[in-house]
RNA sequence: CGGGGAGUAGCGCAGCCUGGUUAGCGCGCCGCGUUCGGGACGCGGAGGUCGGAGGUUCAAAUCCUCUCUCCCCGACCA
C-alpha cells in the first residue's frame, strides 16, 4: 500500500470529543470514524486490523470445531417475545417496523435465531454436539456509548453457540471455548484474566469473562492474589468482616435518635460500629418498591439483588415512592413490617443484637435479632464484594483492578430450547431440551483494547499478529532519484516476498514520516535515505524497540523473515 | 433517564459576559521557491448558513425561548 493513496490520513490533535488512549490514537491515526454516538467507519488501515483480529478467532473456532454461519440481522419482533427477551433487553433493542407494519429487530445476539434453527436441524443425540459460529454486525441501543470502539451501539461480534445433550457435554464443549479463547488472546498479544462473571440480560447459570487489566476498563474485577480466585464485582463473593455483638439476643429498646438519618450518624450517635446496625435501603424492582436489609457496614450489590429478586430492572427507589409505600427513611425496619417484599443480606444474621430503625422518624430499636423479631422473603447474598475483604477461600486480602471486558462465556443451560421447543431424542428414547451455551467476543473492543494496552506517547505499538501492516517502508528525501529507485525496488522487491508493506512514497519531510511511522505503529520500520544508501543498506527497527539496524539493501528480505520468524 | 460539560473552517481553539465594519488565530489544505534524519521556512491563496428554529433589536456568533447533536460521571454490556 502506498501511504500516499491511503484513503484516510493522520491527524496532528486528536479531536476534542476523544478521551480514551485507544480512541484518541485510532482517530488521529485516521484508522476509525464517528459517524455518530456508538457508531463509527472503519477506515483502510482500521478495517484491516479487524480483519486480522477476525481472521485469527474464525481459525480458532474453526480448530475448535465451530462452523461458521451467517445469520440475519434483521429479526422478527415475535421471536424475542418467545424467549421473553424483548423485556429482558428492553430499550437496548432496536426496533423498527415494515411496510406492513410488522415489528422488527436489528438483532443485539442471535441466540433466538439459533435455536430455532437448531430446532430444525437436529433431531437426534446422533447431531450433537453442534457448534455454529457467526462473525457479525450486532445493534444495541446502548444507553451510553463511551471511549471510542470500547462500548458502541453498532459493532462487530463473533458469537458461538454450543449444543449438546447434556450438562456434562455442555462443560467439555465449555472447556474447548475456554482453549479457543486463551489461544485467541494470546495470538493478539493481549494478556488477559478469566473471572467469574453474571450472566446478565443474555441468562444462563455459570459465566466467565475475559477481561484485559487496564485502568480505562469499565469493569471491576476482584481478586485474591493467593488462591486466584477472581470475579468481577458484580458477583464476587468474600467473607463477610466479624463483627463485635454477638452473644445471647437481649430484649428490643427503643432509643431516640432524633436527626439520626444515615448509619454513619446512627453509629457515631450511638457509639457503636457500622457493622453492628442494620441498613434499610429501598429499591423498585420493575416498578415494585422492595425492602432490603442489610449490615450497616456493608454496601448492597445491585445486580445480586436484581438475580435475587429475579426481575428485569432494579433502581434506587424515588422519595415519592418510599412514603408511598408508607417507609420511614432514615429509620424503617423490617420489624413489624407488611406488604412489602423483604430481600435480606446473609450478614444480618451475622452478629446479634443489632441497631435497626423503630419505623417512626427519629428512633430506633436496639437488639434488634434475626430471626426473632422479623421475618424475611428472600435471604441471600447481595453485598457488594471489595478490595481489602477477605477471600471465601482462603482468607486473604482481596484486592481490585479495573479493566476492559473483551470476551464472555455463559452456559445457557436449557434456557432457550426450553422456551422455544428444541428438543432432541436420546438414545433412551425420550425428548430432551438442548444444553446450550454461548460464547461472545467484540472485535472492535478486542481492537480498541489492544490499542490501550499498546501504546507509547509517540502513538499505537501493534502486536505484529494483528497490525494493519508488517513493515513501514520509510524512504527519506525521496525527491532524490537514486532514494526513489532503491525504495521502489525495496517495495516490489518485499512484496513479492508477500510482505505487509505500508510505503511512505509521500514528499513529507523525515520528522512527519517518522512522527507517522510511530503513530501508527507498524512493527517493522524500513528507513531508505541517502544516508543509508551511502553504504548501500537500509536501517531496520522494530516500533518497540529503540535499536536500529544497519542491513545491506540486498539482506533486508532475509532480515524481515527472520524477524516475522522469531514471533 | 439523573448529574456535569461542549457545539464558531478538515483538526485544535479565541471572540460571547459588556450586541456595532469584510468573524479571528494555530495546524492542516492549494500554488511557487528554498529546505530535507524526529512534526522546516518564505511569499501568495482557498475554505465558515458561528448546530438548528423562533424571538428581541436599527443591528445578533454575542441577549431570550425552544430544539438537535456530541462528550464525561452513574444504571446496561462484547
Amino acid at each position: 500500500m502506498r501511504l500516499s493513496t491511503l484513503f484516510g490520513k493522520t491527524l496532528r490533535q486528536s479531536p476534542a470529543e476523544a478521551d480514551s488512549v485507544s480512541h484518541q490514537l485510532l482517530l488521529k491515526a485516521g484508522m476509525i470514524h464517528q459517524v455518530a454516538a456508538g457508531v463509527y467507519a472503519y477506515l483502510p488501515l482500521g478495517w484491516r486490523v479487524l480483519r486480522k483480529i477476525e481472521q485469527i478467532i474464525r481459525e480458532e473456532m474453526d480448530a475448535a470445531g465451530g462452523q461458521e454461519v451467517m445469520l440475519p440481522v434483521l429479526q422478527p419482533f415475535e421471536m424475542w417475545q418467545e424467549t421473553g427477551r424483548d423485556l429482558a433487553f428492553g430499550k437496548s433493542l432496536f426496533t423498527l417496523t415494515d411496510r406492513r407494519d410488522r415489528d422488527l429487530c436489528l438483532g443485539p445476539t442471535h441466540e433466538e435465531i439459533v435455536t430455532a434453527l437448531a430446532r430444525l436441524n437436529v433431531r437426534s443425540y446422533r447431531d450433537l454436539p453442534m457448534m455454529p459460529y457467526q462473525i457479525q454486525t450486532k445493534f444495541r441501543d446502548e444507553p451510553r456509548p463511551r471511549g471510542g470502539l470500547l462500548r458502541v451501539r453498532e459493532f462487530h461480534m463473533k458469537d458461538l453457540y454450543s449444543l449438546d445433550v447434556s450438562q456434562e457435554a455442555l462443560d467439555r464443549s465449555y472447556q474447548k471455548m475456554v482453549r479457543a479463547y486463551n489461544n485467541i488472546y494470546a495470538r493478539c498479544g493481549l494478556p488477559v484474566v478469566m473471572v467469574e462473571a453474571d450472566s446478565g440480560a443474555i441468562g444462563g447459570k455459570d459465566s466467565h469473562e475475559f477481561i484485559l487489566l487496564a485502568e480505562t476498563g469499565e469493569d471491576e474485577v476482584i481478586y485474591c492474589a493467593q488462591c486466584g480466585y477472581a470475579a468481577n464485582a458484580d458477583r464476587a463473593a468474600f467473607a463477610r468482616p466479624e463483627v463485635e455483638n454477638k452473644g445471647e439476643p437481649l430484649p428490643l429498646e427503643e432509643v431516640s435518635t432524633p436527626g439520626v438519618k444515615t448509619i454513619e450518624e446512627l453509629a457515631r450517635f450511638l457509639g457503636v460500629l457500622t457493622g453492628q446496625t442494620l441498613k434499610a435501603v429501598f429499591y423498585a424492582a420493575d416498578g415494585e418498591v422492595v425492602f432490603v436489609v442489610i449490615r450497616g457496614d456493608l454496601e448492597v450489590n445491585e445486580v445480586k439483588l436484581k438475580n435475587a429478586l429475579k426481575c428485569i430492572e432494579v433502581r434506587l427507589a424515588t422519595e415519592g415512592e418510599v412514603t408511598g409505600a408508607g417507609l420511614v427513611a432514615g429509620s424503617a425496619s423490617p420489624i413489624g413490617l407488611s406488604g412489602i417484599r423483604i430481600v435480606a443480606d446473609d450478614s444480618i444474621a451475622m452478629g446479634a443484637n443489632f441497631v435497626i430503625g423503630a419505623n417512626k422518624p427519629d428512633a430506633h430499636l436496639k437488639n434488634a435479632n434475626y430471626p426473632r423479631d422479623f421475618k424475611v422473603d428472600i435471604m441471600t447474598d447481595i453485598a457488594l464484594a471489595q478490595a481489602g475483604y477477605r477471600c471465601v477461600g482462603c482468607g486473604a486480602e482481596l484486592l481490585s483492578e479495573r479493566g476492559i471486558e473483551v470476551g464472555h462465556l455463559f452456559k445457557l443451560g436449557t434456557v432457550f430450547s426450553e422456551k422455544m421447543g428444541a428438543f432432541y431424542l436420546d438414545q433412551d428414547g425420550t425428548e430432551k431440551p438442548i444444553v446450550m451455551g454461548c460464547y461472545g467476543i467484540g472485535l472492535g473492543r478486542l481492537l480498541a483494547a489492544a490499542v490501550e494496552q499498546n501504546h507509547d506517547e509517540k502513538g499505537i505499538i501493534w502486536p505484529l499478529s494483528i497490525a494493519p501492516h508488517q513493515v513501514y517502508l520509510c524512504p527519506l528525501s525521496i525527491d532524490r532519484d537514486e532514494v526513489a529507485e532503491a525504495a521502489g525496488k525495496l517495495y516490489s522487491e518485499l512484496r513479492k516476498a508477500r510482505f505487509e508493506v505500508l510505503f511512505d512514497d509521500r514528499e513529507e519531510s523525515p520528522g512527519v514520516k517518522f512522527n507517522d511511522a510511530d503513530l501508527l505503529g507498524i512493527p517493522i520500520r524500513v528507513v531508505v535515505s541517502p544516508r543509508t544508501l551511502k553504504q548501500g543498506a537500509a536501517e531496520v527497527k522494530l516500533r518497540a524497540q529503540r535499536q536500529i539496524e544497519l542491513v545491506p539493501l540486498g539482506d533486508v528480505a532475509e532480515k524481515l523473515k527472520a524477524i516475522l520468524a522469531s514471533r
